[in-house]
DNA sequence: CAATAGCGAAAAATCGATTTATCGGTTAAT
DNA sequence: ATTAACCGATAAATCGATTTTTCGCTATTG
């Protein structure tokens, strides 16, 4: 019978409080860390606690406080590796801290974005790592902007005059990859990018084309850029292969989709790397390693953007002011097979043993 | 300052009242939709809230009810593109009802997973999708049994007596994929397999075995299951492929990790799929049509497992009884280019064009 | 010896909603 | 004409914690 109490109402805080012959309040004061209680009722507040296996209920326990030890968390998909693994990290992250996450896929809509964010104000989430759609300067951010939340923008950004940013130093990464294609002899790359994400994109193709072009200023570095969707992008790389003109020695992609439209491209056409043409794509994977010719991919540090997030954040949450700051985190560049010096091998089939 | 005052605090459903002039609970009731309002005061309150910007806090909303209105899950990881997939379909689902979704990732630990289900049972959840990582008997079932919490177990899974199950129909598509294999003419068929997760790989191992005996009594099924662990799963194949014994025409992988795996040691020996050897992986990704070869897959059905998952969840929710039921949801197989008929090419290097 | 600190704990207010009980004011039924 | 039923709305209780206020009691001080 009290078996079957104990399984259907849960024990709340006067359940303890009664147990242990003291008030809610002096229970509170324990389980919080209060030291002016006398250690003969704290021990029976813990007793009780243990008897009756009490749990603090953290939706009740959050309801008198302004901040809620709730973190939410967007994301433009869950599909991805990197974005997978950021979720789990920033769940970690949060769970390490006493707070829970709430994390929401955007779904690369900007729309969604700003639903979302509302829904977690709603929450009075007491911060939120928003990785945007697009960039910093979308309606998202207004609007925690608008709003008075404390968040950090990740990601598919570079920095921001009202919120800190955490990301991948892009410029670099691809200012590295320039370095090996160049030295390699490569002097007709193409780049595959993704207009929608103004900035990161375009510091990953600066960052490039600047290093490059300092190397070899003889170099020529062909752009097929897809505005606002990745759809387009299978027919756009088909055109600018079918055109006469002269078949660049290597492709880098900007984005992780490019990268696997590139070598759908490859494969329809009946081109290997590296001999027939060299591939490098931004972001890793954990089959590109695996398949024949490995794939060279820059690494992000998942790892790192979270922890620094979740670190900025949490000072923010506890008050901390000053100017927003903007972290880069490097990357790692794993140049694989994929990538070879071109010509050294007349255009044909079958790729080498390691 | 009136502006200054509404960001700084939000409006409550009392502010609301004061500025209809009506009580709070006339409030709530218009937001409710209880029809027993004055029309004319329904539409000031209606006229009020919009003024105000007013949202209902979600948090004090739930405080009063038994079953809140979030919906916990827990996956093994999120960094997979199934389980990716899966928490931005049960996300969407859990939305589109009014509910919030907590998920977790019990980083394929069962302690961990039971320490999740206990804050999700703190949080007083509602419901919970519990993707377990080894399978229905795992201490984290016996504690929503224990506990009378209302879940619904996926994937890695077949049926259970206290909960709903949903699963990919793992034999049939196992069945499937021995049909196609013997009808090419294999006759000697590496299984690699995942010993952990019993029921599930067994259903998949019995599947395949079952119908290839059928189809071909002569075959020669020979299995490697790594424990507990996929660490030692690299070692244990190549340790089976560096044995005397007659390579196996074919490798049936029952889980993504050892399809990777298995492509990894190809890779190592400088075999090429199908003249080589043909690779069969149960878990389709994307990367899986862009290699060359494409590597064939069972793809599992995500968004059914996801949507029958969340409507048995609602209605166990809504109070419906019965015994619990065990869906399973048929699976497609993508039989790609990594699947040929044996001796067809005198072993030999590089693929051929589709 | 009266007044004041100081301590530990209980009582009460609070957070923001929902739900139940209560209450005037009509209208219908006896 | 008195009671019953009903309607719409408000006051009050509730959910489960935290935090502030109050209170009783002992110990210190002028």
């Amino acid at each position: 019978m009290a078996q079957k109490e104990a399984q259907q109402r849960r024990p709340s805080i006067h359940d303890v409080a009664s147990h242990a012959g003291v008030s809610a309040a002096t229970v509170s004061k324990v389980l919080s860390g209060v030291t002016t209680v006398k250690p003969e009722n704290a021990q029976r507040v813990l007793d009780a606690v243990e008897l009756l296996g009490y749990r603090v209920d953290p939706l009740a326990s959050d309801m008198r406080r302004a901040k809620r030890r709730i973190i939410g968390a967007i994301m433009p998909e869950f599909e991805s590796e990197f974005f997978g693994q950021m979720v789990s990290e920033l769940e970690g992250l949060a769970e390490q801290r006493g707070y829970t996450l709430v994390a929401a896929s955007s779904r690369e809509s900007e729309a969604r974005e700003k639903e979302i964010l509302a829904r977690m104000h709603d929450w009075r989430v007491a911060g939120v790592v928003l990785a945007p759609v697009r960039n910093e300067h979308g309606p998202a951010a207004a609007f925690m902007k608008a709003n008075g939340m404390t968040g950090v923008l990740i990601d598919r950004v570079l920095a921001d005059d009202a919120f800190d940013t955490v990301s991948a130093d892009s410029a670099a990464a691809s200012a590295e990859v320039a370095r090996a294609l160049v030295g390699m002899g490569h002097r007709h790359v193409l780049v595959v990018g993704l207009g929608e994400q103004a900035a990161t994109v375009r510091a990953r193709l600066e960052g490039f084309r600047r290093t490059a072009l300092e190397l070899a200023p003889d170099i020529r570095i062909d752009v097929v850029l897809c505005e606002s969707d990745v759809g387009p992008l299978r027919a756009l790389l088909h055109d600018y292969f079918s055109k006469g003109t002269e078949r660049p020695t290597a492709v880098y992609s900007l984005f992780l989709k490019g990268t696997l439209v590139a070598l759908s491209e490859f494969r329809r056409r009946g081109w290997h790397c590296p001999n027939d043409i060299s591939l490098v794509g931004f972001d890793d994977a954990e089959w590109m390693q695996v398949t024949w010719p490995a794939i060279a991919a820059v690494v992000q540090p998942v790892r790192e953007i979270a922890t620094n997030a979740m670190e900025v954040l949490f000072r923010r949450i506890e008050g901390e002011g000053g100017p927003p700051t903007a972290r880069l985190e490097p990357c790692k560049v794993l140049m694989r097979e994929s990538v070879g010096s071109p010509g050294s091998v007349p255009h044909s089939g079958g790729g080498d043993r390691q």
